[in-house]
DNA sequence: GTCTATAATGGGATAGAC
DNA sequence: GTCTATCCCATTATAGAC
């Protein structure tokens, strides 16, 4: 494979069980088996890496919601998805997806990142904001109120819920906060 | 005021602002107006700092608890000051809580300061058990149900908001992320 | 595109005088 | 308890040969 593509494959994996500090270019040397001024000829600053990484990571998920849709023709099903999407980043506890990795490591990032970052997170709300107003036609979610309030808290309680999660190294602390909202999309709610 | 408990204010703030990573002894000597090795003095590794400041800190919102346990007789309202207790510590988004920076920022912590975290969610999560437990009885709750997911479900909510209120700047976002949270506490609940 | 070699910086930490 | 002076180390980053 690519050495771009491999650099950017270890060191997401580095961000999202350390962090984005958590990792330096000597350990992603070791890693991938060349030499950290190699890196740089790639990357010349870490903080190109960490472009890169968001950019990537935010047209991997805007790709998969795109297929979700395609997929799945009910309000609560795409929700089902959308929270299963956050449940498989974790890992077993050991890592939290690229976008709470950032958001956590907030402080470290240089201004182009976080706007990245922030453009990641509008665009999530859009997305569960429209499947909140499909949720108030099709009936699909329990007790349904404002699409968008709906949206940032959905939003919050994912990433909410992966932070204390990892910082228990229990998955199951992530089951157990996110147990009612998935409770709301069960398929009996369906009319 | 005395030296060891300035520097633990100054620190507290300098944490909840650019995470645990984001200041330097360097810095806090600056800010404090004495050397660094005098703070070597007071705490001679910075995960003594850290083990301190978790410390104080979990003692402080102990006490705060037991404030609201005693001010407030029902549910809903003590958890609409459990709310604000997290509302406050944004401090309009240039902040967030202790326990949400040192959850961030995890990856550079100590394993007995871990512990100390951990031990502090676990007590948040007691308190908003028992919370969630009484509000099956005093109707005060909209829509209960199982109180342990419950209390997880809410201190992920409040962790999240902060997180993703802070990334953006923004307090308005844990303002929507926590609506529907607080809607379920309007006091036309109580019957 | 990868290497060796080397800055340059900043951080945590210690010794020992006052 | 605070200071000056210093050490050690990790980290990011660059120069220039191959």
């Amino acid at each position: 494979m690519d050495t771009r593509t491999t650099l950017l494959d270890h060191a997401e994996r580095a961000v999202r069980q350390r962090g984005y500090n958590g990792f330096s270019y000597a350990d992603l040397a070791r890693d991938v088996g060349i030499r950290k001024a190699s890196i740089h000829h790639h990357f010349p600053k870490k903080a190109d890496l960490a472009f890169s990484l968001i950019e990537r990571y935010a047209g991997r998920v805007s790709e998969r919601l795109a297929e979700i849709c395609a997929r799945e023709p009910t309000a609560a099903a795409r929700l089902r998805a959308y929270h299963q999407l956050y449940r498989a980043a974790l890992a077993g506890g050991a890592q939290v997806c690229l976008c709470v990795a950032f958001s956590a490591g907030r402080d470290s990032l240089t201004d182009p990142v976080l706007e990245q970052l922030n453009a990641f997170h509008r665009d999530s709300v859009d997305w569960l904001q429209t499947v909140f107003e499909q949720a108030a036609q099709d009936g699909s979610v329990a007790a349904p109120s404002d699409p968008q309030a709906e949206a940032r808290a959905t939003l919050a309680l994912m990433e909410g819920a992966q932070l204390v999660s990892r910082a228990a190294k229990d998955v199951s602390h992530f089951d157990q906060a996110t147990a009612a909202f998935v409770s709301r999309l069960s398929p009996a709610q369906i009319h």
